[in-house]
Formats: structure tokens, C-alpha cells, sequence
DNA sequence: AACTATTTATAAGA
DNA sequence: TTCTTATAAATAGTT
């Protein structure tokens, strides 16, 4: 626009570009700014170089909230928003959750006696004693299952290993041969 | 920026705002063209007009992609995505809390006298760990009332031993005797 | 970064 | 809105 007409086209020059790049850019944002100004326009502006370099520009609040407003003038919702309000709902539901765990932790303290926080020290020393056993209790408990299933699959093994015996004879009775199971050496059948 | 100059103020006359409106929106589009081109540059610009009327304009690609750029840009990671997996790992906390309560609530059942039966071995561990955490509090509850306890009498200690002394030096004044305390011998008094 | 010859944008008027 | 035109602003090429 001075001292010669500019073509509409990429300039190839590196070093030219770049200045011009840099000189428009300036252009650009402070046409912008007044166009704002003068009509009370809420304007925003990106720009990405060649380099991939951002410049940005929002007249009225952030960028933020501009692009908030275009998605909503786009589309008839944003997808954002929605999401925002399930993740809120959802914390408010752990909340409540949480809560509710503490009144039960609260409850089981009770069934002692009082809450922790206002015991003594002879009283923090008999809860822990209950606890102790109670865990003791929860141990136990859970080496009878353990137990059991150990006896199931001790079950389990001698049907297994009867039917083995049971089909090694009828190969025998038919070709004389004494078929072995796959290879378990180092599996050893305990009693 | 002709036959005038202009003030960077908004003009009030409603009809002048809004062809000013028009010609310098169209000019800003045009400028963001050109050196979109000639530079190489990927722009978006938003406008809205006072009456909230959007225009827009995105050199390469789409307005949204620009948007989708431009957050990559300013944020590591995008705030969609980012609220997707918030969304997620807030959800899995909920079950993890729905499934703590039933744990507790078998466990009070528990507490009032009902077998073990109806839990499975895994809510026996996971219960087994509750407890073994609670006791773990009430004994640094312990400790603490423990340690005050120990820095009252550490206190008391230092006002008796002051007093005992200045008590000696009362008796030997009086008598010229030093009066030793009763037999403390094998009893140390620590600093 | 500064300078200026030109081009471009545009304010006011029609 | 659109056209015209005088003038302000922007800027390409240069230093």
C-alpha cells in the first residue's frame, strides 16, 4: 500500500514476510481495538504464524468467555457446559457419599461408647482392644473360607485325579500302552 | 480517516455507528485476509455487534479447529477433555465410596451379632483394612494425649523442684542446717 | 527501528 | 444501502 502495489499472494522472501507479518499484525489488532471503540463491538482475534506462534486479542472480557458466547450463538447449548454440571453433580455426590461414611465410621464409634475425638486415653485404649478383636474375628472368619475352598479344591483334585486313573486303564486295556499325562513333572499332587 | 479525523470514543448517533459499523467490519475482515495470505498465517476473528449479531471469519480450516488450536495453545490439554476424564475418575471414586458403605454397613451387621456368612472374602480383607486404618488413628490419638501428658509433668517436675530448693535455702537460713528431702535415692530427676 | 512515497481505508455527503 | 471523493491511515520498500 506504498511504494508499490502488493500481490495477493504468499510472499516467498523469508525475511520479508516476517516484517510484514509483524507491521499487518499490528494493523490488524488496532483496527480491531477501534472498530471495538467506536461500535461497541465485542471482537476477538487469533492468529497463528507460520511458526505456529499465537497472538491474540479479545476486546470485552477474556477469550475465554468469547468463545463461551460464539459456541452458544453457534450451536444451540455447548457440550463443555453440560459436562461441567455433570462433573459438578458428581462431586456433590461424593460429598454426600463421603458423609454418609463419616456417620457410619461415627455410628460404629458409638456402639463403643462416644466418637473418638472427645476419648480418653483409657477409652481410646479399650477401643482399640475391640478393634483387635474384631479384626481377630474378621481373620478368622476369613481363614474358614480360605479353609473351605482349599478343601473344595482338595475335592476337586481327587475326582480329577481318580477319573485319570480311571482313563489311563482303558487306554491300556485298548493298545497296551501306558499313556502319561502331559508333562506336570515339578507339579506335584498334594494330599 | 477521512474528511475527519475520528475519535476513538464510541459514537453515539445510532445510524453513524452502525455504517461505520459496517464499512470497518468489512475492511478488518479484508485486512485479516490479506495477511493471511501474504503471510501465511491461520486467523480467526469473532465479532459481535452491539445488538449481539455474529460475524466471523476463519483463514484455514475451520472456526472450530481454530478454537480447538488456540486451547492446545494457551492450556497443555483442552478443557473438554480434561472435564471427560475429571468426569470419569470422579464417577469410579463414587463407586469406590458406594462400595466403602455397603463395606460398613455388613460390618455394623456384623458388629450386632450376625455371622460372617453373607460377606465375601474380599469385603472381609477390605474390611480388615478399614479397621487396621482406624487403628492406626486412635493409636496416634494415643500418642499425642501421651505426649501432653508427659510435657504437663515435665512442668509440674520444674515448679517442685524450684520450689524445693528455694524451701532448703528457707531451712538453712532458719537452722544452718541443710535439710535434705526424704529418702528419694534411686528416684532421678531428668532435664 | 525510522522514514516517506504511495496505496488503501473510510468519513461525510449525496 | 451504495457511490463518490477528500482525506486520514496504513504500509512497502528503503535506509
Amino acid at each position: 500500500m506504498a511504494r508499490g502495489k502488493v500481490q495477493l499472494k504468499r510472499i516467498e522472501n523469508h525475511v520479508h514476510r516476517q516484517v510484514t507479518f509483524c507491521k499487518r499484525r499490528a494493523g490488524l489488532l488496532k483496527k480491531a481495538k477501534e472498530l471495538s471503540i467506536l461500535c461497541d463491538a465485542e471482537i476477538g482475534i487469533i492468529i497463528f504464524s507460520n511458526h505456529g506462534k499465537l497472538y491474540d486479542l479479545a476486546t470485552k472480557g477474556s477469550m475465554e468467555q468469547l468463545i463461551e458466547r460464539y459456541m452458544k450463538s453457534t450451536r444451540g447449548a455447548q457440550i463443555g457446559e453440560a459436562e461441567a454440571k455433570l462433573n459438578l453433580e458428581l462431586q456433590e455426590e461424593i460429598i454426600n457419599l463421603k458423609q454418609e461414611i463419616q456417620l457410619l465410621q461415627k455410628g460404629i464409634g458409638y456402639l463403643y461408647g462416644r466418637k473418638t475425638e472427645n476419648m480418653t486415653l483409657d477409652e481410646l485404649h479399650a477401643l482399640e482392644k475391640h478393634l483387635e478383636n474384631w479384626m481377630c474375628h474378621i481373620r478368622t472368619a476369613k481363614m474358614q473360607i480360605m479353609f473351605q475352598e482349599i478343601q473344595l479344591l482338595k475335592n476337586k483334585e481327587g475326582i480329577l485325579t481318580a477319573a485319570n486313573g480311571y482313563l489311563q486303564g482303558k487306554i491300556y486295556e485298548q493298545t497296551g500302552i501306558v499313556e502319561m499325562p502331559p508333562d506336570l513333572t515339578g507339579f506335584s499332587y498334594p494330599h
